[in-house]
DNA sequence: TTGTAAGCGTTATCAC
DNA sequence: GTGATAACGCTTACAA
C-alpha cells in the first residue's frame, strides 16, 4: 500500500494525497475522498521514503555510557518524555563507559541517522572536540559544560560545596573518596567544592586523605577500607556520588564506627538507597529528569535554527538527613 | 557525497560501488581504486536510501514500561550490548506505564521504522493481542511468558516459592505485599508461588493479610502500615519486589519491629538497596541484562527466518541475607 | 486548487 | 566482472 495506491482510489494525483498529509492544500471535497480511503486501507506514508526525500529523519541520537544507574536513567526518561512530544524518536547509543565509542557514535550518527545528537558524556579528549566539530547536526551536551556547545549540566560545584558543609561541621580530619579524573563534572568540579569549603573553614588538606573510588557501592566499600587503614582519625567522609558514600557507610557501620557521632558522610546525587539505610544519608539532590527534559528543549530549539551556545545550570536541593550531625556541637 | 561522486573518482559505474559494499563481487583492481576514493573522501552510503530500497531499517524498537527501574535498564543494557554487535540500532519507546501506549507503539513500529520488536510489557489485553497479531515484523516477549510468541521470562512462580520459603521458615501469619492484577508477571505468578508455600506448610490463607502496593518504596512503607493496622500478629513480610520489602522494612525498623526476630521478610529481584540496608534483605536474583541479551538473540534468529514460539525461562538464584532467620528456630 | 515530472541515493536485474 | 537501467515511495517546484 503506497501513495499511488492511495490515489488511484481516492481519484486524485498522488501530489494530492501528500499535500493532504503536509501543507494541506486539499479541497474539502478531495480531502474527504482521501480521508476515507486512508481509513479504510489504513495507509500510512513510508518513514523511509519520507527520510530520503526530505533529509530528515525525526529522530534523535542519544549517546549514554551506561544505562543502570539512577542518574542516566532518570535523564533518558525526561529526553525521551519531550522528545515523543515534538513527535522525534529516540535512538539509544549506549557505550558502556567505552571513551572511544562515544567518539565513533557521534560520527555515525553525524553522517546519518540522526537530526540531532544529546550526548551524556564524562570526559573531552582532543579526539571527542574533533568530532563534536565535525558534527553535520546539532548537539546538545547533557551533564558537563562544555565551551562552545549548548549544554546542560548539574552545578556540582556548589552542590558539593553543600555537600561538604553538611560533613564538616565540626570535623577536624575530613576524607575524600571520588575520582579526580576521568569525568570532569563528578571528578574535578565535585572535588574542588570539597576543597573550597574546606579552606573557608581553615582546615588544610592532606592528599592522603584521599582515596579513589569508582562509582559504586563495592568501591566505596574497599576504598573506605584502605582509607580508614591509613587514617583511623578520619571524622568524616565526603563521597562524591551517593554510591560510594554508601559502601563507606556499610564499611564504617560492619567495622562497628558510630555514624554520625564518630564520622559523619555525605554523598551527592540522593539516590533511593540513600533514603533507605540506617540512618538516611544526607546529600544533594540534582534534578535529573528534568535537565533530560531541558536537554531534549534545546536541542529542539536548536534544530529550528537558534544559536548554539546556550547553557542552563540546573539548580539543586540540599537533603540534610542522619548521617551528618544536625547540629555543631 | 553520494554513490554517483565516488563512482566518477574511481572510474566505476555507481553499481561496482554498490557491489564493494555489498556483494562484493569486484576485481582487485577496481576494489583499491573504490577503497582508495572512500578513503580520501570518507564517503558513507546513505542510511536513508537504503532502508528505502532494502526494506530493513537495521533498528529494533524497544518497548519499556519504565526506564528508571533495575530490571529494566538491566535488560536495556544486556539488549544494547547483543544489537550493537549484531549492527542493529535501538529505538526506544517509554510508555510511562500507559498499557495504551505500549499497543500505539506496537502499530507505529509495525508499519514502518524497525525491522524487529521486544516488546517488555506488564500484561496482555485483547487490544495487545490485536496489535501484536497484525505484526508485520517479528516481535519477542521480554518479562512475561504470552502463548504462540517468542518470549524471555523470568521463573517468577519458582523464585517467588524460593523467597517465601525464606521468609516462612516457623513463621505462623505471614503477610503478602504487592499486586494482583496488572502484571502477570510480577502480579499473578509471584502471589501463586507465595501461596503455594504456604499451602505446603499448611498454613491457611486469610485475605486479609494480603495489602496492595505499587512496586516503589514508599509504596511499600504506606502498604506495611495500614497491613499492621490490621494485623500486629504478623510475623514474617513477603514483598512482590525487593523495593516493597525494604519500604516494609523501613516502617518495621521505625516501629521499633526487630528484624528477622519478630518479623522476617524476603523479596524478589536482587536490588542494589536490599544489600546495603542492615540488615540485608534476603531476595532473589534475577538475571535482567543476560535475559536482555537472550532476548535479542532471539530476535535476531527469528528475522532471520527462525520459527515463533520459542520460550527461554532463565534460572534464578536464592540469597539468603539477615531479613530472614538463617535457621529454623 | 490540482496534476505533472523530477529527483532523493541506493540496490537489483539483466544484458554484455 | 561490469555497467545501464529501473525501481523503492515519497515531496516539491512548476505549470496549469
Amino acid at each position: 500500500m503506497n501513495i499511488n495506491e492511495i490515489a488511484k482510489l481516492a481519484n486524485v494525483s498522488r501530489a494530492t494525497v501528500s499535500r493532504y498529509f503536509n501543507d494541506g492544500y486539499v479541497s474539502a471535497e478531495k480531502r474527504e475522498q482521501i480521508r476515507r480511503v486512508i481509513e479504510e486501507t489504513g495507509y500510512k506514508p513510508s518513514a523511509q521514503a519520507q527520510m530520503l526525500r526530505t533529509k530528515k529523519t525525526k529522530q534523535i541520537g542519544v549517546i549514554i555510557p551506561k544505562i543502570n544507574s539512577e542518574s542516566i536513567s532518570g535523564m533518558i526518561s525526561g529526553i525521551s518524555k519531550e522528545l515523543k512530544q515534538a513527535g522525534f524518536w529516540l535512538l539509544l547509543a549506549n557505550t558502556e563507559n567505552q571513551e572511544r565509542e562515544e567518539v565513533e557514535y557521534l560520527k555515525l550518527f553525524s553522517e546519518n541517522q540522526v537530526d540531532g545528537i544529546i550526548l551524556i558524556g564524562t570526559i573531552f579528549t582532543p579526539a571527542h572536540k574533533r568530532a563534536l566539530r565535525a558534527l553535520q547536526v546539532p548537539v546538545v551536551v547533557l551533564g558537563q559544560k562544555l565551551e562552545g556547545y549548548s549544554c546542560v549540566y548539574q552545578d556540582d560545584y556548589l552542590a558539593a560545596k553543600e555537600s561538604a558543609r553538611m560533613m564538616l561541621k565540626d570535623a577536624k580530619h575530613p576524607a575524600y573518596l571520588g575520582v579526580t579524573k576521568r569525568d570532569h563534572a563528578t571528578g574535578e568540579e565535585r572535588f574542588r567544592g570539597f576543597l573550597d569549603v574546606l579552606e573557608e573553614k581553615g582546615i588544610d588538606w592532606d592528599n592522603s586523605f584521599y582515596e579513589e573510588s569508582a562509582f559504586s557501592v563495592e568501591d566505596g566499600y574497599e576504598a573506605m577500607g584502605r582509607l580508614w587503614e591509613r587514617h583511623p582519625e578520619i571524622d568524616a567522609v565526603f563521597g562524591a556520588t551517593d554510591s560510594v558514600a554508601l559502601g563507606a557507610l556499610g564499611w564504617l557501620q560492619e567495622h562497628q564506627i558510630r555514624i554520625p557521632q564518630q564520622v559523619a558522610i555525605s554523598g551527592v546525587g540522593d539516590t533511593v538507597s540513600g533514603r533507605i539505610v540506617a540512618p538516611k544519608l544526607s546529600s544533594v539532590h540534582f534534578f535529573y529528569q528534568t535537565s533530560g527534559q531541558e536537554a531534549a528543549r534545546l536541542l529542539l530549539e536548536l534544530m529550528n535554527g537558534n544559536p548554539a551556545g546556550k547553557e542552563i545550570k540546573m539548580g539543586f536541593r540540599t537533603e540534610e538527613r542522619g548521617t551528618t550531625r544536625q547540629t555543631a556541637i
